[in-house]
DNA sequence: CATTTGACTTAGCAGGATCGCT
DNA sequence: AGCGATCCTGCTAAGTCAAATG
C-alpha cells in the first residue's frame, strides 16, 4: 500500500492527488496535516472556531465543491473522525454516499478533493466568496538600478547626465529600441510627453526633441547585460531559480478557507512603458511603478494581515469577502483596477469554470426554441426587434462577442457584434454562386481582424439592406441596440444567459461534434490526436482565435519535410532487403513515416490558429476528457500539466459516455 | 434612465524551459 | 554536451456584464 492511494470510487467522490502523499487516516497525522495547511504565520485557531460555526452553511448549497483532505476529514464527518480510522462512511441529507478510504499528502503538494454532489441552495448566499482568507500581499518590482557612469546618454551629440527619474523612464525607452513601434509617431510622442513629466526643471528646458535623443549605449549595455545572463554558469542560474522558489513558496500560495491555493499573478507589474494592441492612441505612455501605498489588500479580519515593507503603508486594507481578489491597484493609462487573483487551479475558478458549462449546457436544452424565436423576430414590425434578432443571429452563428461601447480616443479601434459599424460589412445580392452573402471585415478584440463571407438567410440580407439605408459608413450597423439591452432579452429567454454563453456553447458543442464525426476507434494513436486537433482547430476558425505565423515555420516545414523523404528512403531499403525481420521492420518505418507525415500535415493546417484560446476557455473539459477515456488516449497527449490542474475537476468527473 | 465603476474572463505574445537530435 | 526547435508559462491588455452612481 506504500505510497498509493487507496480510494473507493462510488460515483459521487472522487480523488485527485498531488505528488507525493502520505496516510493520513492515521488521526495523529491527520492534525499534523491541518496545521501544514496554515501559512507561515498560521491562524488556524482562529480559524477552527469560525469552521465549527460555518459547517451548516457549508452544507447547503448547489455546485461542485472540492475539499482538502483536512477538510473533508475535520469538517464534512467529525463523528467519524472519533469512530474509525479507517474507511469513513458517512451519510448526506441527499441520497448520496460518499466514501474515503485514505488519502497520503505533505505540506508541499496540494491534495485536493474532488467532491461534487447536490446541494440544495446556494453553498454561500448573497454572493458571499470566502469565509477565511489569509496572504501575504503581493511581491513588488524590484526598485530601479541606476545605469553605470561608463553608459552614457546623449542628447544632439553631447554627453548628459540624467537625473534617475529621467535615467529610468530613458532606460524604457531604450528596451524597446529594436520594437518598430518606437518608430510610430503615436509611441514617440506619448511617451515624450511622459518623458518630460519625470525630468527636472533643467532638463526639461533642454530636452525638447527626442529625434535628438542618443540612447545607443544604453540599448547596447542592456544587451550585453542580457548576453551575460545568458551566458552564467550553471550553479548562478539554479541559485537563481533556487531564490525564485522560495518565492513563490513564500507569496505565492494563499489560505481560502481551509484550501491552500496558489495565486495567479502574486508579483505586481514593474513599470515601463504601455503597449496596447493595434492602433493604440495610449501606446508609449509611461506605466508608473506601483507603490505599497497604492495597493489595496483584501483579507479576512481574522487572518494575519499581510504586512507592508518596511516604512511603507497599504492603500487601505479591507475584509469584502463578496468578492475573489487578494490584492488591487488602480492602473494609470486607462485608470482601470488591477487584481491579484487565484489560480485557475483553485476551487473558486475551477468551481466557476464548472459552472459557465453548465450554463451552456443549459441553453443547449432551449436554443432550437431561442432560434425559432429570433426568426420569427426577423419579421417583427419594430425596428429595434429586429435588429435585436439579427445581431443574436451573428452571435449564434459567427459566435461573435457582444461588442460593447467603447469610448473613442481612450482605446484602439476594435468592434463586436452589437457595435458593428456599416463599414465594416458588404452585402452581396449574389458572389461565388451563392446568393445573399455577407461580407464581414472588421478588428474584433485585440485587433485582430474578423474576415468571413457568410451567405445568410434572404430575410437576414434584406433586414441588413434596410439597417444600411441612409446611413453613413461610421454609423452604427444596429442604431436601436447595445449589449446592455441585448443580454436583458437574453436574461427572458433563458435565466442567465448572456451574449458570450453562444460562444460557450457553440464551441462545446461542435468539439463533441467534431470529434465524433472524425474519430473511430481503429485509428492508432498519432491519428486520434489529429482528428482531436483538427476538431480543435474548427472551434478556434469558429471563434476568430488567430495567431502570427511562428517565425520559424517555413524552415521548421522544411525540416519535417527532410526528415519524412528521409524515412521515405529508409522504408524503400527495408522493402528491399529481404531479411528474416523484413515485415517487423518494414511495419515500424511505415508506422513512423506516418506519424512524421501527421506532424506535418497538422503543423500546416495550424499554422495561422492559436488552439489554446479554445482549449482554455470555451471548449468543456469533459468532453476532451470523455473521448479520453473512450478512445484510450492518454488525457497527457491533449492536456499539459497546467492545463490537468485547471481541468482537474472534470478529469474526475467525466466518464467515457459523458455527453455536453 | 444613461453613464461609470468594479470584478471577472478571455486573449495573444515573448521569452524561458524543456525536448530531442547530433 | 551542445544546440536548435518546440512547448509552456507568465504577463498583462482587452474584453464581458452587472451593479453602483448621478
Amino acid at each position: 500500500m506504500d505510497q498509493t492511494i487507496v480510494a473507493i470510487r462510488s460515483r459521487h467522490v472522487l480523488l485527485h492527488f498531488g505528488s507525493e502523499h502520505r496516510d493520513s487516516s492515521d488521526k495523529k497525522h491527520r492534525d499534523k496535516d491541518k496545521e501544514r495547511l496554515k501559512l507561515k504565520d498560521g491562524s488556524s485557531d482562529k480559524q477552527k472556531d469560525k469552521h465549527k460555526e460555518k459547517k451548516k452553511e457549508e452544507r447547503v448549497g448547489r455546485g461542485l465543491c472540492y475539499f482538502h483532505i483536512a477538510t473533508v476529514l475535520s469538517e464534512l464527518n467529525p463523528l467519524a473522525l472519533e469512530e474509525s480510522q479507517m474507511p469513513l462512511f458517512w451519510h448526506f441529507a441527499q441520497p448520496f454516499w460518499l466514501l474515503v478510504l485514505g488519502c497520503w499528502f505533505t505540506s508541499f503538494h496540494l491534495c485536493a478533493f474532488f467532491i461534487p454532489f447536490r446541494w440544495e441552495e446556494e453553498r454561500y448566499t448573497d454572493g458571499v466568496k470566502w469565509k477565511f482568507l489569509e496572504h501575504k500581499g503581493p511581491v513588488f518590482a524590484p526598485p530601479y538600478e541606476p545605469l553605470p557612469s561608463n553608459v552614457k546618454f546623449y542628447y544632439d551629440g553631447k554627453h548628459m547626465k540624467l537625473s534617475p527619474g529621467a535615467e529610468e523612464v530613458a532606460t524604457f525607452f531604450a528596451k524597446m529600441l529594436d520594437h518598430e513601434y518606437t518608430t510610430k509617431d503615436v509611441f514617440r510622442k506619448n511617451f515624450f510627453k511622459d518623458w518630460r513629466k519625470e525630468m527636472t526643471s533643467e532638463e526639461k528646458s533642454k530636452l525638447t526633441d527626442l529625434n535628438k535623443c542618443d540612447f545607443s549605449e544604453m540599448s547596447e549595455y542592456f544587451k550585453a547585460q542580457s548576453e551575460a545572463r545568458k551566458a552564467m554558469t550553471k550553479e548562478e542560474k539554479l541559485k537563481i531559480k533556487a531564490e525564485n522558489e522560495r518565492i513563490l513558496q513564500e507569496y505565492g500560495f494563499c489560505v481560502m478557507d481551509n484550501h491552500k491555493e496558489r495565486i495567479a499573478n502574486f508579483r505586481i507589474e514593474p513599470p515601463g512603458l504601455f503597449r496596447g494592441r493595434g492602433d493604440h492612441p495610449k501606446m508609449g505612455m509611461l506605466k508608473r511603478r506601483i507603490r505599497p501605498e497604492d495597493i489595496i489588500i483584501n483579507c479576512s479580519k481574522d487572518s494575519n494581515h499581510p504586512k507592508p515593507p518596511p516604512g511603507t503603508k497599504w492603500k487601505e486594507v479591507r475584509h469584502d469577502n463578496k468578492v475573489t481578489w487578494l490584492v488591487s491597484w488602480t492602473e494609470n493609462i486607462q485608470g482601470s483596477i488591477k487584481y491579484i487573483m487565484l489560480n485557475p487551479s483553485s476551487r473558486i475558478k475551477g468551481e466557476k469554470d464548472w459552472q459557465k458549462y453548465e450554463m451552456a449546457r443549459r441553453l443547449k436544452k432551449c436554443v432550437d426554441r431561442i432560434r425559432a424565436q429570433y426568426r420569427e423576430d426577423w419579421k417583427s414590425k419594430e425596428m429595434r426587434i429586429r435588429q435585436r434578432a439579427v445581431a443574436l443571429y451573428f452571435i449564434d452563428k459567427l459566435a461573435l462577442r457582444a461588442g460593447n461601447e467603447k469610448e473613442e480616443g481612450e482605446t484602439a479601434d476594435t468592434v463586436g457584434c452589437c457595435s458593428l459599424r456599416v463599414e465594416h460589412l458588404t452585402l452581396h445580392q449574389e458572389m461565388d454562386g451563392q446568393e445573399y452573402v455577407v461580407e464581414f471585415d472588421f478588428l474584433g478584440k485585440d485587433s485582430i481582424r474578423y474576415y468571413n463571407k457568410v451567405p445568410v438567410e434572404k430575410r437576414v440580407f434584406k433586414n441588413l439592406q434596410l439597417f444600411m439605408e441612409d446611413k453613413e459608413p461610421e454609423d452604427d450597423l444596429f442604431d436601436r441596440l447595445n449589449t446592455s439591452i441585448l443580454n436583458k432579452h437574453l436574461q427572458e429567454l433563458m435565466d442567465g444567459l448572456t451574449a458570450k454563453v453562444f460562444r460557450t456553447y457553440n464551441a462545446s458543442i461542435t468539439l463533441q461534434q467534431q470529434l465524433n464525426e472524425l474519430t473511430t476507434s481503429e485509428d492508432n494513436v498519432p491519428a486520434k490526436i489529429l482528428s482531436y486537433n483538427r476538431a480543435n482547430r474548427a472551434v478556434a476558425v469558429l471563434c476568430n482565435h488567430q495567431r502570427a505565423p511562428p517565425k520559424t515555420f517555413e524552415k521548421s516545414m522544411q525540416n519535417l519535410q527532410t526528415k519524412i523523404d528521409a524515412k521515405k528512403e529508409q522504408l524503400a531499403d527495408a522493402k528491399r532487403e529481404l531479411k528474416m525481420s523484413k515485415y517487423l521492420l518494414e511495419g515500424r518505418i511505415e508506422e513512423q513515416l506516418m506519424k512524421l507525415e501527421v506532424q506535418a500535415t497538422d503543423r500546416e493546417e495550424n499554422k495561422q490558429i492559436a488552439l489554446g484560446t479554445s482549449k482554455l476557455n470555451y471548449l468543456d473539459p469533459r468532453i476532451s476528457v470523455a473521448w479520453c477515456k473512450k478512445l484510450g488516449v492518454p488525457i497527457e497527449k491533449i492536456y499539459n500539466k497546467t492545463q490537468r490542474e485547471k481541468f482537474a475537476w472534470a478529469i474526475d468527473m467525466a466518464e467515457k459516455d459523458y455527453e455536453f
